[in-house]
RNA sequence: GCAGGUGUAGUUUAAUGGUAGAACUAUAGCCUUCCAAGCUAUUAACGUGGGUUCGAUUCCCAUCACCUGCUCCA
């Protein structure tokens, strides 16, 4: 099969009832994609199968669901407010833009760190090191624009400054600030990790990519708390486990890497970045960040509110301030990736077939039901879809040949099709067909439930 | 945000300064005993707002959205 274009994703998304355009009878709104009956599935089920195995399948591990609004100084404190926004400046000749910080730190080959530097101090500093731009070679640059990338609403019902609050920029911070919390309702003891899944907003400069890149947009964080030194070692833990995680949901494992960061694109607090990447469309992307974050996150709650963060070392009985791993996914580009990398097509009998060959449990409708003859087979066959929706998501349908509702279920990714015909008005008897192998077998009517939810479990 | 490109039914597309034709899909019915069969009927489009014009889907302007780069990131 030829390589999927990201047009033809987005009509399949669109056509199937995955994902349509946001405000779309309005001209749409930039970048902002609705989930649709079947995205939507899709989508619970991918957040359904991270907390089973972050959560609820991992002792170590404790859910949460903290609110999107959060006192404005969590913000402060994370660094967001100051540094969430990059300092821009476009050369006026050419057009093209650049960050200030990154320019000067090239032109300078790096001797210069414009790191933490005012807008202000950065044009001086471009001034005086006379920088040209590196496209056309001359000096003729705007100012600095910086975007903060944090959205910005007021709570309560002026709009004046002593309101303003921020949408959450990512969910971590809704763990930290709860850390104590958890630890002391939970009792729970280093190692511990706290995940939760949720939406987050940011402003970003140059969204894209159909749901890659968007501002709104969902995330699932787990953050791991573990005694400094060990910090490596649950590294490497976690590094690994997300990509088994990604394997469990039939990612083909050529379509992934690790990308590690090197020690100088590291943040002065981590001490060792990954990232799980995922050959798109469009190229290599980023997935899955893994990052360890030292005691940085707490370190600045801690001095920020003056809450004692530290835990007790049960085997020394002295206070110490966990490092935490960070394992970051995205629900939209993971739905994305699974989409990708389960779409294809084949022929058969000259004919193209469309196959979403989706992990079953990923599959946003588990079973079809249809009626090999309408009038004849319909009443038990809707009789039967309406006792398996009890179970799990169902379709049912009656219009066309079974040829084409054969191919209307594959192209969604349905796993299986329950074909109602004499031998179930006479019998019991059931065809249930495999999605992938499109070969049949014949079931009594009470074994469905069974047969399906044992291939269903993750 | 900047530069370039694109915009006609759900999708793919045709034609035109006198408001649009098709294919596939979809819907209803007939037929049909297992992989997009056939027949009949039906729904459905010029992204939005201005301007020029007697008249604009067509020409002009603006805007919105998408795509490709710059950039960024989960």
């Amino acid at each position: 099969m030829e390589k999927l274009t990201m047009d033809e994703l987005v009509n399949y998304c669109k056509q199937y009832g995955f994902i349509y355009q946001g405000s779309e009878i309005y001209g749409g709104l930039a970048n902002a994609w609705d989930y649709g009956p079947l995205g939507s599935l899709l989508k619970q089920n991918i957040k359904n199968a991270w907390w089973k195995k972050f959560i609820q399948e991992c002792s170590y591990n404790y859910g949460l669901d903290s609110a999107i609004l959060m006192n404005p100084k969590v913000w402060v404190a994370s660094g967001h407010v100051a540094s969430f926004s990059d300092p821009l400046i476009d050369c006026k000749h050419c057009k093209s833009r650049f960050r200030a910080d990154n320019l000067i730190a090239d032109a300078t080959k790096g001797s210069i760190n414009g790191d933490g530097l005012s807008s202000d101090e950065l044009v001086e500093l471009i001034k005086e090191k006379d920088i040209k731009c590196p496209k056309c070679g001359n000096k003729d640059w705007t100012g600095i624009r910086k975007f903060n990338l944090l959205f910005e609403t007021y709570q309560g019902v002026t709009e004046d400054a002593k309101n303003k609050v921020y949408l959450r920029g990512e969910t971590a911070q809704g763990i930290f600030v709860n850390f104590k919390n958890v630890e002391r309702s939970m009792r729970a003891k280093i190692p511990f990790g706290i995940g939760q899944y949720g939406k987050s907003f940011r402003n970003e400069i140059t969204p894209g990519n159909f749901i890659f890149r968007t501002r709104e947009f969902e995330q699932m964080e787990l953050e791991f708390f573990c005694l400094p030194g060990t910090d490596l070692e649950w590294f490497g833990f976690w590094r690994a486990y997300c990509l088994d995680f990604l394997k469990l949901l039939g990612i083909n494992k050529d379509n992934l890497r690790f990308r590690d960061h090197k020690k100088e694109e590291l943040s002065f607090y981590s001490n060792a970045t990954t990232d799980i990447e995922y050959n798109f469309p469009f190229g290599w992307g980023e997935l899955w960040g893994i990052a360890d974050r030292t005691d940085y996150d707490l370190g600045v709650h801690m001095e920020s509110s003056g809450e004692d963060l530290r835990v007790i070392n049960p085997e020394t009985n002295e206070k110490y301030l966990p490092y935490v791993i960070e394992p970051s996914v995205g629900v939209d580009r993971l739905l994305l990736t699974a989409i990708c990398d389960a779409y294809s097509k084949e022929l058969v009998d000259d004919e193209e077939r469309v196959v979403l060959k989706i992990k079953p449990y990923l599959a946003p409708i588990k079973v079809t039901v249809l009626p090999l003859i309408k009038k004849i087979h319909g009443e038990k066959a809707y009789e039967l879809y309406e006792t398996l929706t009890k179970y799990f998501s169902c379709s049912y349908d009656d219009a066309g040949s079974i040829g084409k509702r054969y191919r209307r279920s594959d192209a969604v990714g349905t796993p299986w099709t329950i074909t109602v015909d004499d031998e179930t008005l006479n019998n019991n008897v059931v065809t249930i067909r495999d999605r992938d192998t499109m070969k049949q077998i014949s079931l009594n009517i009470n074994e469905i439930k069974d047969y399906v939810e044992s291939k269903i479990v993750l």
